[in-house]
DNA sequence: CGGCTTGTTGAAGAGTTTCAAGCTTAGTGG
DNA sequence: CCACTAAGCTTGAAACTCTTCAACAAGCCG
């Protein structure tokens, strides 16, 4: 479904991998991922990456932008699983399904690094630290996810609202979307309605009720934390260090 | 936690392992299997088996007997994440996180095969299709987490219900769990409840309405579901056929 | 300029929670 | 054998959070 992607850069020069939000990887692991990837492409704004229900023939690795992955019913209802940030991991969930769970759609303009869904196999074989490192990133998804399913279930709007703040603002933050104006937030109040499991109307109430206690402001597709401090008790999240994950 | 079992079934004679439900393992990855595991634990009708945010240096497969993951807020709330039957994989989240980001509490009197957790490398590098397995059985628990999701963000309590109720009879009925009485079902309401963000009181309100529409029937610890289609209509389920899955 | 998307606000209504109480069953100890 | 207790299930009523409906404002783009 992405197009093709003219530039593409080795990943001898990837700047994520510079990044210390990112674990080092060997010299042959390196030389193995870029043989095993095909290529850069990319998707426009609110286009789809990964079709619900189709098969794909294709994993790939947010290079840059934003995407996220959601599922829907029949009749339109959509829940946003979670957003999707530069490093992170697409597909390995359909990789055992047969049609892909949920869809994936870009937020903004997105890149993305792709490798063959059929030759995920040869990867364990020849290289089972590459294949203990999807295992990790896999696990860390659904950490993620059940954090979400935490927060959808047992959190009030305020309290879901501050997690989700918190919680993308932290993860922008580590892979350097972070400036003296906060970070960048493509995410439109309908995204954030779909992801906590709320309505629109009260998802804008909320927001604004938030903003107008100083918690955090959002303007120019920005965010920024006002009160970070209150914004962690609301939420009753415990900041914890993150360590560095794998970079396919 | 959980305390040494004095019976230990060895894996060439795993009742699990004859089900259909569970894709067949070689020889030698069976040979391995089993000097990996350090034997056999079990746990009580509400004991834990993972403590939520302690550290753990085991990995589980249940081997027979129900229980559920779980999170809490600092007051109390408590979401649980999944219930766990014979042949789930337990602990992985944590072997990537320090300590465990969420609980694990038997419903009925659990049995569990051990392994140890600092090893799990080596079997990624001495059995790379078992590491493979294993990010399979990764990708699948997300699935599930990721349809809960979807449920309790976006469907109403009746949904969830009808949706809950045909995935638990459905994952039991594989592993041998059904009878012409239905599945054995230990989940209290209050369970039902955590599972699905309801409170106890519109739980049990929805069950009895589902019940009195001759959806279900719930007695003496079974589940049978008297009407599959009216419930998956109404949970908006399509039933797809499930694939065997790996089991370690 | 008109059309589209996103954000904003008020009011009414529905679904769900909370409070409070009683019921049944199984287990325990006198 | 029978109180007594504890856990789970059940029900009605009141309160509240959140949704739906409806309308308008602001910004962007062809």
């Amino acid at each position: 479904m992405p197009k093709p992607c003219p530039a593409s850069v080795p990943c001898a020069h990837c700047p994520l991998r510079a990044l210390p939000a990112f674990a080092p990887t060997t010299e042959p692991e390196q030389v193995f991922i870029e043989q095993f990837r095909q290529g850069m492409v990319r998707a426009d704004p609110g286009g789809e990456v990964l079709r619900e229900h189709a098969a794909s023939d294709s994993l790939y690795t947010v290079f840059s932008g934003w995407a996220f992955r959601f599922k829907t019913l029949s009749d339109g209802r959509r829940q946003i699983l979670n957003f999707l940030l530069p490093g992170d991991f697409i597909g390995l969930q359909e990789q055992f399904a047969d049609g892909a769970p949920h869809g994936v759609e870009a937020l903004t303009e997105v890149t993305l690094c792709r490798f063959p869904k059929d030759r995920l196999w040869s990867l364990y074989r020849e290289f089972p630290s590459l294949g203990y490192d999807i295992t990790w990133l896999s696990a860390r998804e659904e950490n993620m996810t059940d954090e979400t399913l935490l927060s959808v279930g047992r959190r009030s709007a305020s309290e879901r609202i501050a997690m989700l703040l918190i919680h993308l603002f932290r993860r922008a933050e580590r892979v350097g979307l972070r400036d003296d104006r906060g970070v960048v937030f493509p995410v439109s109040q309908q995204h954030v309605a779909d992801a906590l499991g709320l309505s629109l109307v009260h998802t804008n109430k909320t927001l604004r009720k938030l903003h107008r206690l100083g918690l955090h402001e959002i303007a120019d597709g920005r965010l920024r934390l006002l009160n970070p401090r209150a914004l962690q008790r609301l939420a009753d999240y415990a900041e914890r260090p993150m360590r560095a994950i794998p970079l396919l």
